[in-house]
DNA sequence: TCAACGCTGTACCGGTCGGTACAGTCAGTT
DNA sequence: AACTGACTGTACCGACCGGTACAGCGTTGA
């Protein structure tokens, strides 16, 4: 057994609010040591890549975490439409109205993209084609169901922009009720 | 008369380029003269103020741009069907079917948001108020016009996301369209 | 008891950061 | 011809960057 004071997981979260926070190259390893309470010596020790594979834990640990809540219950839930309400609820909750970036989305749009270009891509192509599979299962055509999932993710995407631009968490919302309503309208 | 080899308004769309390729942070003033050719001499006569004022300039050039050719138009055009199916014209062509980033979104995901907040979210809130009014213009409800337009510009901005995640213009081509189409629609 | 190992703090590295200082250059004015 | 002032190149600054080296710590299993 190790003895296990701190673990390279215990840091995740904190490293993932920095990034969200302050981006790729805002986050600086001051930062990141003051935040998690870490030296450079601990925080080499769990990550010897450094910044680069800080970020690609942190990447890791947030596709971890939709597969388990969203991509999977969309997947596997037996009421299909009973699951995309559930995947709303659980998108408003993680990105706190708004208030809470995609690091996702935040990187496909910045300079770190081409580092991860693979990661970002799986993240949203997972997510549509996982959207589009329960869609056609609630009834959607066939062939609106993928441009429909589409439609879904991306305006999830914008309200996080749109609702951070404007300072507004209750835009989010409403954007996200329309999304809803529009898939379910032709399901 | 100033003898003016290279103005300061020259040098803007360079920069623009910049911030929208490598964010904030990541653009360095190196990486600005290389790609300007202007000396630090040169760069801090144009800008005393230094980075943050280039990136204030860039912001305000890209307000004027959409001001002249986005905003104006949606306010005075006397067809306002026409003025919106313009607008999406426009877009699509400016941002380059999605290969180029949204600078002012990106701004809003990012550490420096709250430096230019401000700009930020007039850039937004202008542009949904000048295309809400253009709807209500067009027939759409009046209690509808708002939040369709709040919907058009979130799908715009989340489309970029998704766009630049998947590395996939047509999706923005496409998104744009329903985009459209859902307004159009009500109209 | 002790070696092994997981973890930590600190000192240090070369490089780059944004920014400043300033002398030099050159067209236009007088 | 002297002057003015917009522009430019370069040398330099202290601070901070990401990263490395390494000795030391406490706990564990042998």
């Amino acid at each position: 057994m190790p003895r296990t004071i701190h673990e390279r997981a215990d840091t995740l979260p904190a490293l993932g609010e920095l990034f969200r926070e302050h981006g790729y190259e805002g986050t600086s390893l001051a930062l990141i040591s003051a935040k998690t309470g870490l030296g450079k010596g601990s925080l080499y020790h769990f990550f010897p890549g450094g910044k680069e594979e800080m970020a690609a834990a942190v990447l890791a640990h947030i596709d971890e975490w939709f597969e388990r809540q969203v991509f999977k219950p969309l997947r596997e839930g037996e009421d299909a439409r009973a699951a995309i309400h559930a995947m709303f609820r659980t998108v408003d909750e993680y990105f706190r109205s708004g208030r809470r970036v995609c690091l996702v989305g935040a990187f496909a749009l910045g300079g770190v993209r081409g580092r991860y270009a693979e990661r970002i891509n799986q993240y949203f192509s997972v997510w549509i084609e996982e959207l589009a599979s329960a869609l056609r299962r609630a009834g959607t055509p066939r062939g609106r169901a993928r441009a429909s999932a589409e439609d879904a993710i991306a305006m999830i995407q914008g309200a996080l922009v749109a609702a951070r631009a404007l300072d507004d968490a209750a835009l989010f919302r409403r954007a996200l009720k329309r999304a809803e309503a529009r898939l379910t309208a032709q399901a």
